[in-house]
DNA sequence: CCTACCGATCGGTAGG
DNA sequence: CCTACCGATCGGTAGG
């Protein structure tokens, strides 16, 4: 019956167990040991179900990878409509897939150094694409007169960078809907702080 | 003579290197002797000029804690300017410690977690303060009229996270002056993207 | 999934 | 600043 609890395979609760410890305490400080531990074996039983530790953050990072993409060409998918509104709804679908899985995305925004090749090369390169596509969506919209900003590249970072910051404090019992987050990020990106 | 390196101080020395090890690989992942070896000296060397590991994060940390207290309080110091004038030199002044050192920077961004308690607990205490500082001047702007926002933390929180973000794609040697990087990010966070 | 273990490496120390 | 070393812990494996 098990009514509450979600029944998790043991390897898809591994790589939750690890994806909060890889979070809290980083992916080199933290041994197989402790997630063994956190999971109630010892930590030679762990290699029945995966391969190595790098399996572990390797499947965290792609993964994650693999949603913001998703997001991205859902959101971008109405080619008819403005870069303006499409730029709003990928910005709503990061913070989606941000908030989804927060633990998640705090490791791979921050712990994906610690891939070892080639993995860490193909990482980055899939990062650069994404901010590629954002990039173009803004340079779209200035085209299209509805941003304006004096640098690109530069403009995208600092989107990126405002809503990349939000695992850090984003509680998913807070009194804020991520709706209501990704709503409010946006406007404060689009428009700013000053009065007029 | 010595011409154009400047003489630093063993124990500067190995800050300095300790520093851009902890950046690039991370705290945990960067070993004393990796260390030593960057140096040219042997591990055990080491402890003739500092006590711990720990100790060095420790410094990293403080450091830069102090030097963005230094930079609020002197961008704040003119109580007679409106808020919204503060903050844009409060900005101005986080830039210009971020850029100072970008390594030192990142390390006190994204290592401080393994600082040990009570170090930890310390830190964290004296990082929100400086968040404190910023809520403050946005809280004054909008009674000054010269700001607004729906929410004042929220609107806190992007702004120095995307402030933050600046270390992981800095170059020292890059085009664009720190003054004018701190001016355009003050812009584009004060005046949004969107057009008029 | 456990027991028992491997070689490697860790932070740090003693003594010079 | 080096040599030589300490106990502890690491990721991972063999065999059951």
């Amino acid at each position: 019956m098990e009514a509450t609890a979600p029944t998790l395979s043991r390897k898809a609760q591994i790589d939750q167990t690890a994806t909060a410890l890889f979070r809290t305490r980083g992916f080199a400080a933290t041994s197989m040991r402790e997630l063994a531990e956190a999971l109630g074996l010892e930590a030679g039983s762990l290699y029945s179900h995966i391969k190595s530790k790098q399996e572990l953050l390797h499947r965290i990072c792609f993964r994650l990878a693999d949603d913001f993409f998703a997001g991205f060409a859902a959101a971008t998918h109405d080619a008819a409509e403005p870069a303006a509104v499409q730029l709003r709804r990928a910005i709503e679908s990061h913070v989606r897939v941000l908030t989804q899985d927060v633990a998640a995305s705090a490791v791979f925004l921050h712990e994906w150094r610690h891939l070892s090749e080639p993995a860490r090369t193909e990482f980055l390169a899939l990062r650069e694409r994404y901010e590629a596509g954002f990039r173009l969506l803004i340079q779209r919209g200035i085209e299209q007169n509805d941003l304006r900003t004096p640098d690109v590249a530069f403009a995208t970072l600092t989107l990126l960078a405002s809503l990349n910051w939000l695992p850090s404090w984003y509680k998913p019992d807070g009194k804020l809907p991520p709706s209501e987050i990704a709503h409010r990020l946006a406007d404060q990106l689009l428009l700013g702080l000053a009065n007029s």
